[in-house]
DNA sequence: GGGTGATGCTGAG
DNA sequence: TCAGCCTCACCCC
């Protein structure tokens, strides 16, 4: 489930389970015996989250650089810890903790030049409090397209995916169709501020929700069923939870888009 | 047990 | 624009 805020939870939890630690790493499949031989026996210094990209810095100078893509995934176990499965990558053990990676899109050694210039071709992440709202603003500004491919642009905003471009738009009252340059101060503005708040709430559960407690008849935000927990992502035939009318999905940048054509008219 | 879809991205054309 | 890649959970038989 990787979008940014999961991308930061790991970051968080694995700063916590391995950092300043000696991490025994293999790669039970074979594709990362080399970077895993770099690194064993080394210790982790610091784990760094941009976007949907994820940096290990190890002591000896060595950078690991992990991109989920679209199946990969982190497991952790403490206790009773499973042999790999088959398509595990990368395996990184401490004595309290073992974490397997799956399904990467890239798992590599990088260098300081390389892992500058990937930074630099991201934009601004909303978890990144030193980030900029006007530079999101700018660089919106320059777009043309759909505001529903640009939020999937990693250059124009980092670490949104499917669900929340979705969900963020229909929070905003934007139509997914509505050509990224010409939204107003006003929603450009909203669309950032929420940005921030969801994915830092999402950061902190480990599960996107974006409705409200009392929206479905709950008391908690952890008490949502998942199947209620969103406004439009994956909802088309359904009436809207706010207006009644249907959803309806498209598609925009190659992409399944879902959105309440009342809510967010064009 | 097979088929399929999924919260991503790249590179060829 | 589109095929291809990565893995696994879930559905259906």
């Amino acid at each position: 489930m990787p979008e940014g805020h999961s991308i930061h939870r790991y970051a968080r939890l694995h700063r916590k389970s391995l950092g300043g630690q000696t991490v025994g790493v293999t790669s039970p499949q074979g594709r990362f015996s080399d970077g895993a031989a770099r690194l064993d026996g080394n210790v982790v210094e610091k784990v760094d989250a941009i976007g949907k990209h994820l940096f290990y810095r190890w002591d000896h100078g060595a950078t690991l650089h992990v991109h989920l893509g679209l199946f990969g995934r982190f497991r952790t176990f403490r206790q009773e810890i499973p042999p790999p499965t088959r398509g595990t990558r990368l395996a990184m053990e401490t004595p309290d903790a073992t974490v397997y990676l799956a399904g990467p899109t890239i798992c590599n050694l990088i260098t300081p030049e390389e892992e500058e210039d990937l930074r630099s071709r991201l934009g601004p992440d909303p978890l990144d409090r030193k980030a900029d709202p006007n530079d999101f603003a700018a660089r919106l500004s320059k777009r043309r397209i759909p505001i529903s491919g640009a939020l999937l642009d990693q250059k124009v905003i980092a670490g949104i995916g499917n669900v929340y471009r979705a969900e963020l738009l229909f929070l905003a009252g934007v139509s997914p169709h509505k050509p990224a340059n010409e939204l107003t101060g006003d929603e450009v503005e909203q669309l950032w501020t929420l940005a921030v708040s969801q994915l830092r709430a999402g950061e902190k559960s480990g599960r996107i929700v974006t409705v409200a407690p009392n929206d479905v008849g709950a008391t908690k935000r952890s008490e949502i069923p998942r199947r209620e927990s969103l406004f439009v992502y994956k909802r088309d035939g359904t009436p809207c939870r706010t207006c009644g009318t249907n959803v309806r999905i498209g598609e925009s940048a190659n992409r399944k888009v879902w959105w309440c054509p009342s809510c967010q008219a064009a």
